[in-house]
This record gives structure tokens, C-alpha cells and sequence, in this order.
DNA sequence: TGAAACCTGTGAAATCGTTCATTTCGCGAC
DNA sequence: GTCGCGAAATGAACGATTTCACAGGTTTCA
């Protein structure tokens, strides 16, 4: 089942046998915490099903959401990488089956397996091209096109529309785009009204024709 | 004179020797753009002397510094691990003096020293771990907050004080944190008459007390 | 099924920050 | 010295966004 695990994909049998055999794999209800920034744990988790979400709060509880992750994918790696504390929170946001991979089961594999290392490099390199992106949005455009750059962002091909397969509420996307919950209403409001999405059954469709600037 | 970038400070000599051998060496005066965003160059870039910026902006001009970085640093690294667009333009903030390393002389490199990718990914780790901090006071504090923020995360002890050796205009500071030069002016005033820094030709140091919140 | 919890829409007031306009300051070039 | 120019200060107007308040909906789950 970790072969399912894109970090994992081309890992060599018996390697993998070794991480599966010292990996824990743990279910965890909706809405647990499985990281808190600050936190010096160091564990990687790979995620077998379910969805979680990556975010930053402050004390007030705003929260900023950096990523939504699911089946495949994984997290925590960071800590692991350079040993310091966890740069940022993880929840669940629905019931969730994780791997728990120790620190030494990685490292065995991460030195025996260099091609492992070019993959956290590739991905790393990803993550910090889309953190600059979101740097670049936060600090240069307006919460609208915050907006409007998030759902692009999201949105998968489907037939010959753009559609956002994920579920969202208004919260989720203030938090992703820095915004009110209610600034966030008056936008998708406006966009849908004007007749550049259309929001069915909490499902975002964003249709061919685009605002101008998109 | 590479043996002084950090990158490549403990590359054995023959692959250092072969590296030097490739790189072209530069100097480029003040304000000359080595990358810009969306190009599909792909040469690393080792600081030897002088000063530059990191930044995105966008069509009206308006910028955001993420990094400022000198001699020992290097940069442009990222376009070469994963072959995408640069992903942030680079400019000098005063003559510099740049190695110009090819894709291909520092990929043998790569393969031959396994140490290097370690080292690389150790830095692409902070890298993450500081431009997530940016996201999060993006989105989370206010102007006042994130000057605060970026004063001291640029400041180093001198003596028994905080001090900020490089020299920043307003219009630097504003640019780091995504605000008006207007905005700036206002809160190192405030900071000023507080107590809580001190300008001295365009030094700034910061003094014991602190504002409630720091 | 019914209550609680959560999501959404929307107006009005308040706040934060930008933009504009103008003045002053500091400094290097000549 | 002083001219010229970018940097800095500052008030005023404007604009974007948040906050607050409240009124339905919808989902969830015991």
C-alpha cells in the first residue's frame, strides 16, 4: 500500500518491505491534529486515505491553509530533512489512515536509495515554487484576485469546463486566500452573477468564459 | 575564489578545479536584472563580491523583495533541479560580481558528490521554512507586525544590541513586507519616538525595549 | 426527528492601509 | 556653495477589507 505513495513509486521491493515492516499505520477521526507547528517530533507520514490540510495560526486562531494534501501523498518530511521543529500544523479534515515512517527507516533508505534523494529535491523545489507564488499573490494582488487565482489553481479539467473536484466551504477558501469569510461570499457571489462560475451542490465549475485579467 | 560559496565550500578540490574551469566570472553594475521571472535560463549564479535583490512584481511595476543576498551566496539554482520557468526575478543592488556555473558542469558535480545534494536539500529546506514564515505574516499580521518581524529577523547582536548592518531604504523595507513606502515611514516614526530603534545614517538599531506583542 | 452546529448572504459601521499632494531633508556632482 | 534629485515626512481623501450583527439554510448525529 506505500507503493501508492508517490515518494515511495519507484523505491526498490525489498527497500520498501523494510519501511513497511517499521511503519506504523494509524487512523485518525476528522479534525485531529496530527502536527503542531513548533513541534520537534520527527516523523514522516504518508497518507494511505483521507485528506488533511497543511496551515499556519497565530494566536487569535486565524489560520492561513498552505495545502491540501490526500491518498499518495505525504508530509513531514522537512523536519526530517534539516531537523528542526515543524514549520507548520496538519489536521485532518476527514477521517484519515496515515503511515507513520520513523526518522531512521527513512534515513537507511534515503542513503541507500540516491534516486530518493532527487525526488525530495524535485519536490521540494515544487513546494517552494508554489510558496512563492502565494508569497507573490498575498503581497501584490487584491483579495478578489486572490480568489480568482486560487480556484484556477484548483480547478481540473472536466469535459470542457474547469472544475474544483474538492469540496470547499467559504472558510476554507478565506483561509487558503488570506481573506474574511465574508469578503469571501460577496466575491464567489459576484463571479457566479456574473456568470464566471457556477457553484452546484457546494461544487465549483468555472465556466469558458473568464473576467477580464484572468 | 569558489571555495568561498558556501554551496560548494566542501566539494573536493579536482571537482571544484573542473567547476571553476566552466564557470564564467561577471560584473554586472547596480540594478542590472540577471534573471527575470518566467525565463527558461538555467545557470547557477555564485556570488563572489557585491549585492542582490530577489524579487517578483507584477505588471504595474509593484514589487516583493523575498531575499537579499551577498557575496558567499548563491542563487538560480532552482530552475536546474527542476527544469521550470525562474520562478522570481534577480537583480543587483550594487556591483556584483557573479560566477556563472552551466546546468550540466554543476549536474556531473551533483552525481559525482552525493554530499552536495544533501546540501541541498538541507537548503532548499530553509528556504521553505522562511518563505512559509512570509506566507504566514502575510496573512496573518498586519503592516506594523510585519515590519517588526522583518526588522528583527534582519537584525545581528553588535555589542549588547540589535543592529541591521545592510542599509535599507524605506522603500526596501516596504517592498520586503508588501507595503506602501507611505506605511514604513509611519511605524519606524512610531518605532522611533517609542524607543524602540534608533536611526543613525540609515542604520537601524534595535534597543532593549520592546513593544508589547514582540 | 429534532436540536445543535455549521454554512451562507448581506447591510452597515469601523478600521486599516493606500494613494495623492506637497514639503522638507540630505547628499553628491559640478 | 548650490543645483538637482532621490529619500523621507506628513496630512487628507479615498478605497479595500474586516468586523459585527443578524437572518435564514443545511448538515450531522444522537
Amino acid at each position: 500500500m506505500l507503493r501508492n505513495v508517490s515518494l515511495f513509486s519507484d523505491l526498490p521491493e525489498d527497500d520498501l518491505q523494510v519501511i513497511s515492516n517499521l511503519a506504523a499505520t494509524r487512523t485518525y477521526p476528522k479534525n485531529t491534529i496530527i502536527i503542531s507547528e513548533g513541534d520537534d517530533s520527527d516523523s514522516l507520514y504518508a497518507i494511505l486515505s483521507g485528506k488533511v490540510k497543511v496551515f499556519l495560526s497565530d494566536d487569535d486562531g486565524r489560520e492561513i491553509i498552505i495545502n491540501i494534501l490526500d491518498a499518495g501523498q505525504h508530509f513531514g518530511e522537512l523536519a526530517l530533512l534539516d531537523e528542526s521543529p515543524r514549520s507548520a500544523s496538519v489536521m485532518t479534515i476527514e477521517e484519515t489512515k496515515l503511515a507513520v515512517i520513523s526518522k531512521s527507516a527513512f534515513e537507511d533508505c534515503l542513503t541507500k536509495n540516491p534516486v530518493l534523494a532527487l525526488k525530495i529535491i524535485r519536490e521540494l523545489s515544487t513546494r517552494l515554487r508554489n510558496l512563492t507564488q502565494n508569497v507573490k499573490s498575498l503581497a501584490l494582488m487584491d483579495v478578489y484576485g486572490r480568489v480568482a487565482r486560487t480556484l484556477l489553481d484548483m480547478a481540473e479539467p472536466t469535459g470542457d469546463k474547469l472544475e474544483i473536484k474538492q469540496k470547499l466551504t467559504q472558510r476554507d477558501i478565506a483561509s487558503m486566500v488570506g481573506a474574511s469569510r465574508e469578503m469571501v461570499s460577496r466575491i464567489l457571489k459576484d463571479l457566479s452573477t456574473g456568470g464566471y462560475i457556477t457553484i452546484q451542490n457546494k461544487t465549483i465549475t468555472i465556466n469558458e468564459k473568464l473576467p477580464p485579467g484572468w
